[in-house]
DNA sequence: GACGGTTTTCGAATGCCGTTCGAAATCGGT
DNA sequence: ACCGATTTCGAACGGCATTCGAAAACCGTC
């Protein structure tokens, strides 16, 4: 009954993903490549997920998971390492923005799927409830908020959410506007550095956590 | 011959400039659509401007030298207002993410346009010559240097582009994922209300070039 | 005002696409 | 071995952007 716990379902997921990590435009994604893969037909796809769209949001979800649990496992790191005192504001940054760097830099993550399932996002309507599910949960941002509001006690929440979106913007900048970011710093960082890219966004996103 | 000043050359840019604001979704515009409101034929968008693609980055690149046009005249208003003196701080990032945040929020603009358009660049291969063209157009952006080095003189030049670059991923984050910007922030701003919107994002990115 | 080369418009055809649907096949419990 | 439920398949369908040859419109020149 349209399980997704199926065999075939799970090849049509791990196809979908693998393509969408080789493909360098959303376009080359076809509901016909990803039945090859997977050794189906492309109307598998409807029947195990409803349609191409949905197939794609499960496996971004799925991705979504391992970078989210990456995030979190960073921060735990980070809190216990100061504990009972406030963690540091930079590890908590670099706990927030690492994962997505180092992913978007590495060659054999799944980074690709996150960028496109955005890209996908905007291209469809974006309110779609399988869509807005996925994009609107930032329950694991929000664990960042408490530890930030113990650092800079003087912010309201608001003013931490706020900053939090920020400095996800900046995030999104730099591992989705590569050539942009190459062209405004006039080739003087090397982008390739995941550490060297994570200091330089720290710098940036500190200050506005410091009075 | 393949002009783009003959007259349904340009009924077909102003047909899909109108259809990509009333449309909130990109797959809803189509070569028929755009050829039905502007009086005309599929075949005559490949005619005049090679594909709907590149019909698409026309009209883009139009709406950005209208919103930079904007940018670079508040950013002149703010250097003059002080000169000899450097400009102020808050007054030229207003001029960098100000024109940005008031088109977004104006339902009469052709802000629609541009996030369409990037998100089409994503969608096909992004390194076609005519996305890159005006993509990595950041001229408009580099007239901002000269002024925010004479305000944070400290910083080089390198540095003042990696802020520049940060502060506009912080303006698309709230630009073009507003549903995210409600939620971390918790529905505590009021994200309707250009002027606030453009204070908070003064009140983060400002500390980035002080001391 | 008719001509001829160039530019523009048109409409049919092509090859993709995602999805639908009924029939075949497979599975699992009895 | 049977049968109802689940899954797979392949042939459609409609929609899409684009191509292409023919028709049409345009325009400077005779």
């Amino acid at each position: 009954m349209h399980g997704r716990t199926n065999l075939t379902a799970m090849r049509l997921m791990d196809a979908c993903e693998h393509l969408l990590c080789e493909a360098d435009a959303l376009e080359d994604l076809t509901a016909r490549r990803i039945a090859i893969e997977a050794h189906a037909t492309p109307s598998a796809i409807s029947y195990h997920f409803g349609s191409q769209e949905e197939l794609v949001a499960a496996v971004a979800e799925r991705v979504y998971r391992r970078l989210n649990a990456e995030r979190l496992s960073l921060l735990r790191k980070a809190v216990d390492r100061r504990a009972p005192d406030p963690p540091d504001l930079d590890e908590v940054i670099a706990a927030l923005v690492g994962p997505s760097i180092r992913w978007s830099l590495d060659p054999t993550s799944s980074y690709p799927v996150l960028s496109h399932f955005t890209s996908m996002a905007k291209t469809h309507r974006e309110r779609a409830p399988h869509y807005r599910r996925i994009i609107d949960n930032v329950e694991h941002h929000r664990a960042f908020v408490p530890h930030l509001k113990r650092i800079a006690p003087w912010l309201d929440e608001i003013d931490i959410g706020w900053r939090l979106n920020c400095a996800l913007g900046i995030r999104s900048q730099v591992t989705r506007s590569r050539s942009r970011t190459e062209v405004l710093t006039n080739y003087g960082i090397d982008l390739d550095d995941p550490d060297i890219v994570i200091a330089r966004m720290v710098e940036v996103i500190a200050p506005m956590f410091r009075r």
